[in-house]
DNA sequence: AGGTGGACCCGAACGC
DNA sequence: TGCGTTCGGGTCCACC
């Protein structure tokens, strides 16, 4: 499931592939990846356009063009990119879209499950758009234990549904949520607004140490995801809770427990995270 | 208004 | 072995 990481991994392996490319022909072989619009006409409106820039905010991927438009892709639960010097002569089944660039090569979209979008935007259309989805972005300066606390403050919703909440912070999914609440030592039930002092600052670290880390791991390949050039990630070998059901605890070798928070699969130590911590 | 659960998808894992 | 059922996960949307 790509989130931060996973995408922030997929925007620097395509920067330098784009940047300056023209997208010379584009094919959209699945309607819902633009519905309500035609994918014939959002292919011939993407040709001709030159990349100036690849972004990143959360997880969207934001493709610039020299024209100011701009191509919001989101790769939800199985979208990948695969760039390469010519599109693979195996037919992929999965296979969504293909853009083919000035220079030969081919960006090729590719999405088992079907979820990801793309999505044309004029460029007075974009700040907003991104604005009303995402709340802070996570490794930038601005995100600070303050700016965390005043995102939690007043929500009774667990702090793992909060975080996943985007609009509250920026790119963690199911993921990358457990395992920064394992590492700031905080049960994913507890209520948000009752994290203290202390606990915020150690929430506010550990989702910056645990994103950073799969990034470094270059995101994790649980099935689906793959970079760019078809590699695997690394960082589901480092995860401490996620899917480690009865697995010993890394810190206390208490067997990790699985439960339910925000409707999704949670993983946790029910000593390292206790549900009434004594502080 | 904030919180919760279902819908959208499809392959894999599971159960009998 | 075979086949029907369940699961999962990001986001949107309906509902309470």
């Amino acid at each position: 499931m790509p989130e931060l990481p996973e995408v922030e991994t997929v925007r620097r392996r395509l920067e330098p592939a784009l940047v300056g490319r023209s997208f010379a022909r584009v094919e959209i072989r699945d309607a819902r990846l633009v519905r309500p619009l035609e994918p014939a006409q959002v292919a011939g409106e993407l040709e001709g356009e030159r990349v100036a820039s690849v972004d990143r905010r959360g997880k969207y991927l934001i493709f610039r063009f020299e024209s100011g438009r701009v191509l919001l892709v989101h790769l939800r639960m199985t979208g990948s990119f695969r760039h390469a010097p010519r599109a693979d002569a195996v037919t992929d089944a999965h296979e969504r879209a293909v853009v083919k660039l000035d220079d030969g090569s081919d960006v090729a979209y590719r999405d088992v499950r079907r979820f990801g979008t793309w999505l044309l935007l004029e460029p007075e259309e974009v700040d907003g758009y991104l604005a009303e989805r995402l709340g802070d972005e996570p490794l930038e300066r601005r995100f600070t234990a303050r700016s965390l606390a005043e995102r939690l403050a007043g929500r009774r919703a667990p702090v793992k549904a909060a975080l996943l909440d985007q609009r509250a912070l920026a790119g963690l999914g199911n993921i990358y949520v457990d395992e920064a609440l394992w590492r700031a030592r905080i049960h994913p039930l507890r209520p948000a607004r009752q994290l203290g002092d202390d606990e915020l600052r150690r929430l506010h670290r550990a989702i910056r140490d645990v994103l950073r880390a799969g990034i470094a791991r270059q995101g994790a390949t649980l099935r689906d995801y793959r970079t760019p050039d078809g590699g695997r990630g690394r960082m589901q070998r480092a995860f401490r809770v996620y899917g480690r059901t009865d697995a010993p605890c890394d810190r206390c070798g208490t067997p990790i427990e699985k439960t339910r928070a925000g409707g999704r699969g949670t993983w946790y130590c029910p000593t390292c995270q206790p549900i009434f911590p004594r502080d």
